[in-house]
DNA sequence: TAACCTGTTCACGC
DNA sequence: GGCGTGAACAGGTT
């Protein structure tokens, strides 16, 4: 389920797990959806590499390769990564394999192809070209507020936007605003300095109290609005975790959004 | 069964 | 070019 936490666990879990393994081949499963370049051409660049480093921007995971070149995967909204060694342990839709000169494998897992995994020579004009801007834990104020207040779109919008901030999934877009107490709908050019500073702030908490938590939501306090999006069987009513006034669930710019009328008032 | 969904891109209309 | 909307992607979960 991969907002920025989730994609930051992920590239703890290779740091630890496939790091200076040389890579012996790949195969894969639908290549010409999953591969941003001709199967063939990514065998021969990734064969006999090691992964020797990594690097995170919002959802996007760019692994060092040992001759400069950088391996990118992105995880769509399913894509998950598995290390294993007894082809019986192989996960379900490990659509793309990596094998390692000791046996083990690295399952890219793609249960929706919506997933992507590609070569990358340089990783900032990438990003640049992907029109990616900075990730949520290094964007400073001045940026954010620069990029909120020149759009006209709505604020929930505008912070799911990677070109605004790299990282903001639909979840976390829900929490910032409830913690900063912005309705979704405002206009993000109409924002005070004041409630842009509360979005920031909430933003980067949330974010890093996220990644301490290794992204596992149920861990979250019971003051998150996460737990209302129908986690952990009921055990959390649809209400406001503030003031207990019922929850409202609309789509907002598009995506499933809940938020509370009464603290978070469209002025 | 049918509706819904964490991300991204694209086409279209204004 | 900006902005909103909806579709498309594919399969799981509810």
């Amino acid at each position: 389920m991969p907002e920025l936490p989730e994609v930051e666990t992920y590239r703890s879990y290779l740091t630890g797990t496939c790091l200076q393994q040389v890579i012996v081949g790949v195969d894969t499963e639908d290549p010409k959806k999953l591969l941003l370049l001709p199967e063939t051409e990514f065998q021969e660049r990734i064969k006999n590499r090691k992964m020797v480093g990594s690097r995170r921007v919002g959802k996007n995971l760019f692994m060092e390769l040992d001759n400069g070149e950088w391996l990118y995967m992105h995880f769509g909204m399913t894509g998950d990564v598995h290390y294993y060694r007894d082809h019986a342990d192989k996960p379900k839709h490990a659509r793309i394999v990596f094998y390692f000169e000791n046996g083990f494998k690295l399952g890219f897992i793609c249960p929706r192809k919506f997933e992507r995994i590609g070569i990358v020579e340089n990783v900032d004009a990438f990003l640049k070209q992907k029109k990616v801007n900075e990730d949520v834990l290094s964007i400073s104020f001045l940026d954010f507020k620069t990029q909120l207040q020149k759009r006209k779109s709505i604020v929930k919008t505008t912070l799911l936007d990677q070109s605004v901030v790299a990282g903001i999934g639909n979840w976390i877009a829900d929490d910032v605003l409830f913690k900063s107490k912005v309705n979704p709908s405002a206009i993000s050019s109409n924002l005070s300095e004041s409630s842009i500073k509360r979005i920031f702030d909430a933003m980067l908490e949330i974010v890093k109290l996220a990644i301490e938590k290794d992204a596992n939501y149920v861990d979250f306090p019971a003051e998150y609005l996460i737990h209302a999006r129908g986690w952990g069987k009921h055990e959390y009513s649809s209400e406001c975790p503030n003031c207990t006034t019922e929850l409202s669930i609309e789509k907002i710019g598009g995506r499933t959004t809940f938020y509370c009328t009464n603290c978070q008032p469209l002025t």
